[in-house]
DNA sequence: ACCTGAACACCGTTCAAGT
DNA sequence: ACCTGAACACCGTTCAAGT
């Protein structure tokens, strides 16, 4: 996902950012430790960012166009059966948000990031459109009943982020009583294409 | 919601944490601040919790008792027509997020106070447990639809927390595409209950 | 245009000391 | 049992200075 010529220090930044999302969730994103990783000084961030704040901005960014592409790919390969590349993109989704917690939570979740830039919250506005996308071709095929697909995108997208975040958040996991996520999506599934 | 006698430190630094929460969100909850704030140097928080972690808890536990009160409360006025009160339950509890969006978040979306004690988990644990109740008392009296109370539980729930939590984080609002949360709510009712 | 080291104002936490 | 002030090791950010 690193966009320009190899090597650069603006690229080794943002690989260390992410290196320590991963690693150890956003407080673990000390400059100091980012520039370690780099190896530039901590003060180096400054001359690519203005900020701690939108050298997250900027990681949020590049996963948000990873997100679009996990919608919008679902739907080239077969596209006689939408629906089933609807559910496999859902649970794409799931398997996205579990495999970067603090990452995804970048994004979705952390209001000062979502407030930092225009362009963010225009990156996350189109990935969530792609969804709407996807359910359109859905009901394209007669296989979603009729009705606004900007709403069922939202209902859609609305319960499987609440399942993640509840999950992150451990609060799913925490009596054997809840079901998975995974359930949960196939109930709604099942729900919107009864007619 | 305060618990004892008047006026001990204890009652202040809850208070004046939930303040700060209120006012600046958990970045502006700092120890130095809810002490000027309950009259007490900065170290006298560690004289009632163990950290800023435990504080942060504390104030958690207290806000899933009311949560919980939320969704008990809910059934017990005029139970014959529990569908109608389900409705408003998870009305209420988009109006109770957004009432106190850095306390809703904290209980639910922090994955380090969720960490923090097995006794906050239990807290959380019980006010989803207050939902399925509600739940089932609806399957009860015919108007829902059998099957799994917990899993609709799991599916209302992670609904309405997804749409609050897209909201929180200025996702929903975006472009004027989207609906609003309660919509989706309503959408979600009507799949759930046509049989 | 990019990077550095020192400095500043903050923070959570610890500790010796007081009542 | 409760509280305090000083101190410690961190942090983001700024700034003068270097190439």
């Amino acid at each position: 996902m690193l966009i320009t010529q190899n090597g650069t220090t603006l690229e080794y930044l943002i690989a260390a950012t992410k290196q320590l999302l991963d690693e150890g969730g956003v407080k673990a994103v000390t400059l100091r430790e980012v520039g370690r990783r780099a190896r530039v000084s901590h003060n180096a961030v400054y001359r690519h960012f203005t900020s701690r704040h939108a050298l997250l901005a900027a990681v949020a960014e590049l996963d948000l166009d990873d997100l679009k592409l996990l919608f919008t790919d679902a739907l080239a390969p077969n596209s006689d059966i939408p629906l089933a590349e609807l559910r496999i993109a859902l649970l794409h989704l799931l398997a996205f948000a579990r495999a970067r917690p603090a990452r995804y939570r970048l994004f979705f979740s952390d209001a000062d990031v979502a407030m930092a830039d225009g362009s963010t919250q225009q990156k996350a506005v189109a990935a969530l459109d792609a969804l709407a996308t996807l359910i359109r071709a859905c009901q394209d095929a007669d296989e979603l009943a009729p009705g606004d697909p900007r709403k069922l995108a939202a209902l859609m997208y609305g319960t499987v982020h609440g399942l993640i975040d509840l999950e992150l958040g451990g609060r799913m996991q925490a009596s054997k009583e809840w079901s998975r996520p995974e359930e949960i999506v196939e109930l709604l599934l099942t729900l919107v294409t009864r007619t």
